[in-house]
RNA sequence: GGGCGCGUAGCUCAGUGGGAGAGCGCUUGCUUCACACGCAAGAGGUCGCAGGUUCAAAACCUGCCGCGCCCACCA
């Protein structure tokens, strides 16, 4: 056995060899890409993780795809460059770093903004390189070198440069607008941040009685506190019932205000009773009748959600909820609650960080970006195909979503993130500035302030394919690798984040951010639940990778990202059962690597090789190309699947057991079986390189002077392998075999050797036999196939038969005569319905009359 | 309310016009000199239901039933 076979123990350990891989490669600088570069460039941007993150199974699922993108790209001799990085992740930060604080008995206003940040950076020091720790094990091949934060230097300058632009361009404005208020962490919202999620509430029926005295109008709402605030009544103006109460008043049953009716067509006459309260200060569309009908606005909330001064003096400092039955009650001492219906099933925002409800609220001005002349260049985009989403069918998704896209608020009451660059002077001039200003543009007053929020974390992550490339500098790398190649991620941020790098890419950087989208979905349990703690079925990648391997983890995600379905379903029978395969794969090497001397392995000359090795080549080739169509479509499960079928089913079941034989024959057959081997082994070890990087750069090494299979040579598909003859044939020979097989189980024969196997059977059966051999024979086209007559010294009336092809041992047996004779109906049956299929198709042709 | 996806073996899913498949699980036999993380054989399916198109439908069309998701300012 050749030296390097010594270390190959029976069962690959991964724990024994990962490790070690995924420093070496990093440490040999295979991952590193130049700019400028004479090859064709291959850009990949990680989805920046948050700094808080732990590796979830989600990310393991990501970054397991883009690395097999990455790996192949390299491998066909690209410049492949995947772009590591995090994301401060504004809320998501705060907030872990504020519940640090509270656990000293510190609250973070009491520490004050500076020293507050100080702390997040000094935690963001201690564990956010975590997640990138875990990126690593899992042997991601991303170049280390441009390792990039969203709040570096670079990307700070990138986001207050992309702020200023778009303020200059007018695509930045400031405004007071309702915003989607989180009244726990204490910040506005974008619309996408807010998710909505139906609930049983209630919807609650009272009378305001009318001004005048005459009568009353009755209301209906979900939030009966809010009636509080309400500055108006409205209804459609088409509606007969309310035609003569336009115009006209109502009075507050608690503090005596006047409140008008007011027309609108926003108000749909057939819910309810056809008319509305409106509050403006705490509804979007009352806020928009509002401004249409010049109702007053009245915020009655403070930034907790507590009830303020200006609401009736009863209510002061209520929570919401509170004030919600405070209300109540009086409305039935005043004998104006008409009726509550329960359960009534309505949709309510909550903030997509906390789960509280949103309160939509004035909070003051805000900043927001205006999409209307930045959506149509991202909705074009993607219909002209210069971005292409697979599944297509997001496109559609993509677009709906664009034309249904409302101005973007962008401002956030928090500490942590790009604080805006805009500053005011005590006139309330607005100077906004890449670097801080000495003066105010307007007046010269050096009495800047600068705007105390700061920039939505999606603004930075917005930027992200083009900053981390050196944006708004013109650097090599961003010439060179500017559109990214492709983005994979998952549906849920399609719009947070894609559709807004693509407007931006657009806007900013000239070109789109990246030529594809690819979209995978929610990894799933087992029974296509979602992962939570509760349920208690979380997959833990970390906890896989110690159990079974990183590649094997990173081969079950594979093999379960199909393009068709929504959500991915993992179970840990999966993870368990890729494990198996990388084992399977180890083993074949053993076999191969112990017959086969010499590094790189030579195919032996076409008229040196046997059938069955054709048969492989021919398969091998097929694998090849499956697997190269599969990926340029980003199929990554078909890929998993053509090489797992490959390695498994044909290379191991069949091709290894037929080559044994000649493995044990003598040279020069036993080197060119070896030799033949060894190089579909080499080239299939390519081929799974990019899913299953660590097996097969362990293996391959056995066949190398140094370096790794990371930068070797992707193996191109040989169609002249392909052989239509070795194919047909095998067909037949392996149907033969498993015929002599499954009578073998079924009469509970077992062979006295594995190899050949001897069998007793009677001897007439044994002549009905003869015949199939010369079947054979036709169909293979070959000399030397045969049966062998029984040995001396059998009993009488009983033969042992052997099948040998070439020179070569077939796994042999008895040819059970039945089930021939079923191959041969069957045959003929394909046969009829071939005819009738041709005539058939001729049949729709037009060239013969239907029947 | 609008849109999207799914329904195929016990489970999870491939399969888009002509042989109903894979992995896991299950049953049986096998420690056989690469691998028991293995080998071999096997059981198991009205392809959600109904109609239509076609010589031919799991696949295409229509309707229905069931499940899931996204979007949305009916209070």
């Amino acid at each position: 056995m050749p030296e390097r076979t010594r270390d190959l123990p029976p069962r690959y350990d991964p724990a024994a060899v990962e490790p070690h891989w995924a420093t070496a490669w990093v440490d040999g600088g295979y991952f590193h890409a130049q700019a400028p570069t004479d090859r064709e460039p291959y850009c990949i941007v990680i989805p920046p993780p948050n700094v808080t993150g732990r590796l979830h199974v989600g990310h393991a699922l990501g970054r397991t795809l883009e690395d097999a993108l990455i790996r192949r790209a390299r491998m066909q001799g690209k410049e492949a460059l995947w772009v590591p990085g995090m994301d401060h992740a504004g809320i998501a930060t705060q907030v872990v770093v504020e519940r640090e604080l509270r656990k000293e008995g510190i609250d973070r206003r009491e520490l004050g903004r500076e020293a507050f940040i100080e702390r997040v950076w000094s935690w963001k020091e201690q564990y956010g390189g975590e997640i990138v720790d875990q990126i690593k094990r899992m042997g991601a091949s991303l170049d280390w070198e441009r390792e990039r934060f969203t709040m570096d230097e670079g990307l700070s300058l990138a986001v207050r440069t992309a702020f200023v632009r778009w303020y200059e361009q007018g695509f930045i404005y400031r405004g007071e607008r309702l915003v989607n208020w989180c009244p726990t962490d204490q910040t506005g919202l974008s619309d996408s941040e807010v998710e909505h999620e139906e609930v049983d509430g209630e919807l609650v029926t009272f009378r305001y009685p009318l001004s005048d005295g005459s009568g009353s109008v009755e209301v209906a709402t979900t939030r009966l506190e809010t009636m509080l605030g309400d500055t108006g009544i409205a209804v459609h103006p088409d509606d007969e019932r309310y035609r003569d109460l336009v115009g006209t008043k109502v009075r507050h049953p608690f503090d005596g205000r006047e409140i008008p009716i007011v027309a609108d067509d926003a108000v749909d006459p057939a819910f309810g009773t056809g008319a509305v309260k409106v509050t403006p200060a705490h509804d979007q569309t009352d806020f928009d009748i509002a401004h249409r009908t010049g109702l007053p606005l009245l915020n009655i909330f403070d930034a907790e959600a507590r009830v303020n001064a200006n609401a009736a003096e009863e209510f002061y400092g209520l929570g919401r909820y509170d004030a919600r039955e405070a209300v109540r009650e009086e409305l039935v001492k005043l004998d104006l609650l008409v009726r509550e219906e329960r359960p009534f099933r309505h949709a309510v925002g909550h903030c997509y960080r906390c789960h509280s409800e949103i309160e939509p609220w004035i909070s003051g001005l805000q900043w927001f970006v205006k999409v209307e002349g930045l959506k149509e260049a991202a909705k074009r985009a993607a219909l002209d195909g210069r971005v292409r989403f697979t599944p297509e069918r997001w496109t559609r998704a993509y677009v709906t979503w664009l034309d249904n896209l409302r101005d973007w608020n962008i401002s956030r009451q928090l500490w942590w993130g790009h604080r805006i660059p805009a500053w005011y002077c005590p006139d309330g001039h607005v100077t906004v500035a890449i670097q801080p200003p000495t003066e105010c543009s307007t007046c010269a007053s050096a009495e800047l302030e600068q705007d105390p929020d700061v920039l939505d974390t999606w603004f930075s992550s917005q930027l992200w394919p083009f900053s981390t490339l050196g944006w708004p500098d013109d650097t090599e790398d961003l010439r060179t690798f500017y559109p990214n190649a492709v983005l994979v991620t998952g549906y849920e941020i399609l719009y947070l984040w894609v559709a807004r790098m693509i407007m931006s890419g657009l806007s900013l950087a000239g070109d789109v951010p990246f030529r594809d989208v690819v979209i995978h979905g929610l990894v799933r349990d087992a029974h296509g639940r979602k992962m939570s703690k509760s349920l208690g079925n979380v997959i833990d990648p970390i906890e896989m990778i110690d159990r079974y391997g990183a590649d094997a983890l990173r081969f079950s995600l594979a093999r379960a990202a199909t393009g068709g379905q929504q959500d991915i379903p993992l179970a840990e029978d999966s993870i368990e059962g890729a494990r198996n395969f990388a084992n399977k794969i180890w083993n074949a090497a053993r076999l191969v690597l112990g017959a086969f001397e010499g590094d790189l392995p030579q195919l032996p000359a076409a008229e040196r090789r046997t059938l069955p090795e054709r048969w492989l080549l021919s398969r091998h080739q097929v694998c090849a190309a499956e697997v190269d169509a599969a990926l340029d479509e980003y199929l990554f499960a078909d890929a998993a699947q053509a090489m797992f079928r490959f390695l498994w089913s044909e290379f191991c079941d069949w091709g290894l057991e037929i080559e044994k034989g000649r493995l044990d024959a003598g040279e020069p057959e036993r080197a060119d079986a070896a030799a033949l081997l060894a190089w579909v082994l080499e080239r299939t070890l390519r081929l799974l390189h990019p899913i299953m990087p660590f097996v097969t750069e362990e293996i391959w090494q056995r066949f190398a002077r140094g370096g790794s299979i990371s930068v070797s040579s992707w193996p191109d598909p040989h169609p002249e392998h392909a052989d239509a003859d070795a194919e047909r044939v095998m067909l037949a020979l392996q149907e033969i075999v498993t015929a002599v097989r499954r009578f073998r189980a079924r009469h509970r024969i077992t062979p006295s050797r594995r190899f050949p196997a001897r069998l007793g059977i009677p001897a007439d059966l044994a002549r009905e036999v003869e015949p199939l051999a010369e079947r054979i024979e036709r169909l293979a086209g070959l000399d030397g196939l045969a049966f062998v007559e029984p040995p001396a010294g059998k009993p009488a009336g009983e033969t042992t038969v052997t099948l040998t092809v070439g020179a070569m041992y077939l796994p042999p047996g008895l040819f059970d005569v039945e089930a021939e004779r079923v191959r041969l109906s069957k045959e003929r049956a394909e046969l009829d319905a071939d005819l009738a299929r041709v005539r058939g198709k001729l049949a729709n042709e037009g060239f013969v009359a239907k029947a």
